[in-house]
DNA sequence: CCTTACAGGTACGTTACCGTACTGAAATAA
DNA sequence: TTATTTCAGTACGGTAACGTACCTGTAAGG
């Protein structure tokens, strides 16, 4: 639990953007996680027991269908909030949840974040920011699916995953970002070895190195942007926190 | 604009859904709409205006990128809405929605629509479940553009389309198909093709037949599907009409 | 230490789909 | 009717990415 006095060394956007007159609604009921690599956060099909508030790492939002095809819709981490479906009335989890990169944050259980939502309009109009900002990500990561090269989609995905984290070093291996792109881990392997020998990043064994970002804007061209520019549209145009 | 007692033609599974009590908020709102073709309902970046309840036609919404990449990321029909940000909280599209296939409906100005969701529970509720029905089929749409052939995409379409029509025919072009799927029209006539040897559409200039629709849900596989019983489970267990 | 497992590098034939573009047929306009 | 546009069929070389697989170096475990 969280006392308002403690939200002064809160990272997590959300948390940061409740008005104070409703942090009773949720401080008190936040538990401090620390969340490792592959912990699962949400199960298909499963109810949500709580919504996580990221501090640090990155979770993955991963959608999968009855034949196991599986691609990831969606990442997480400290500007937002796991557990959508929550927020949208929704008590069970459609898609496989996990943290990606080790991190931690603070819990919620589902009860008390449903009824901060119902009591408080404050708190419903940030959940839907945040929801609708999440679905603006989901639908460009649909675009790049169909539309970018393998090539694109990893610069995207490294971009992302570099915004969430506080140091240039992306501690995951190829199989990992293989499976969340949809692709074979061999192509992965060359694209990120492409990368290496244009001076973008360098490489050790299970992690990589950002040294170039601007290289990579570039690679990413625009199917990276849009979702995070909306993200800060939807944010700054709301009343302050 | 509808009065109570003229609900009963109604076809619009959102529009069934209101619960009596509230129909007074949205009602007499509505103004019935004759869509056609290509007709425009949402632009991207711009203000919503109305958002509409389809009673026939397919709608679809296309997200585009700055570089101009397009790509469908969702298909609604008489089982939901236009205008999901609205629900939201976000006076603006994201992106571009417009008639796939001819239809008509009835729309409600974005203020009015609003304002019931502000003033009812129940009304707030029911749009909620639509929208988290509309993000779940996003991210089915992310699934299967990184993972599907073009050929299981088609199908996937084909029957999501099938699905919102009274009859047999679909009626549009290679090309438009091929710009909702994100691929090449000589592609998409390719495949039209092997689907009309196999018997499973006859095919005219600018109109598609579906004749045996086990044939195109086995090519689709489990592409197809999810998203369709999310939505019914999302509808059911919630409070009848 | 040695063993085992895992991550990553590389290769090769295969395939799905692309870009492009030309053609004829069907619908529409003059 | 004729002219014009739109739509569909087909072709062909090119390429991104696939499935599979093997091999090596690095890290972890006994």
């Amino acid at each position: 639990m969280l006392e308002a006095h403690a939200r002064a060394g809160i990272r997590n956007r959300l948390l940061q953007k409740i008005p104070l007159e409703s942090w009773d609604l949720i401080g008190p009921y936040l538990e401090a996680v620390e969340l490792k690599d592959r912990q699962v956060i949400e199960v298909p099909h499963r109810p949500i027991t709580h919504s996580y508030f990221l501090e640090t790492g990155v979770a993955s939002v991963v959608a999968v269908d009855s034949e196991d095809h599986r691609i990831e819709v969606g990442v997480i981490g400290y500007e937002g909030m796991t557990g959508v479906p929550l927020i949208m009335g929704d008590d069970r989890a459609q898609h496989s949840t996990y943290m990606q990169i080790s991190g931690g944050g603070h819990r919620i259980p589902k009860d008390a974040l449903c009824k901060a939502i119902a009591t408080s309009e404050a708190m419903r109009t940030l959940m839907l920011k945040w929801a609708q900002g999440f679905m603006i990500q989901t639908a460009h990561t649909a675009l790049a699916n169909g539309r970018a090269r393998l090539e694109q989609r990893l610069a995207r995905w490294l971009l992302m995953a570099h915004d969430r984290l506080t140091s240039n070093a992306v501690p995951l291996t190829h199989e990992f970002l293989a499976v969340m792109l949809g692709v074979r881990r061999a192509g992965v392997t060359v694209a990120i070895h492409s990368f290496e020998q244009r001076g973008f990043v360098t490489t050790r064994r299970g992690q990589l190195t950002v040294v170039n970002r601007g290289g990579i804007e570039q690679v990413a061209g625009s199917f990276y942007g849009t979702p995070e520019a909306e993200l800060k549209r939807l944010f700054d145009s709301g009343a302050p926190a």
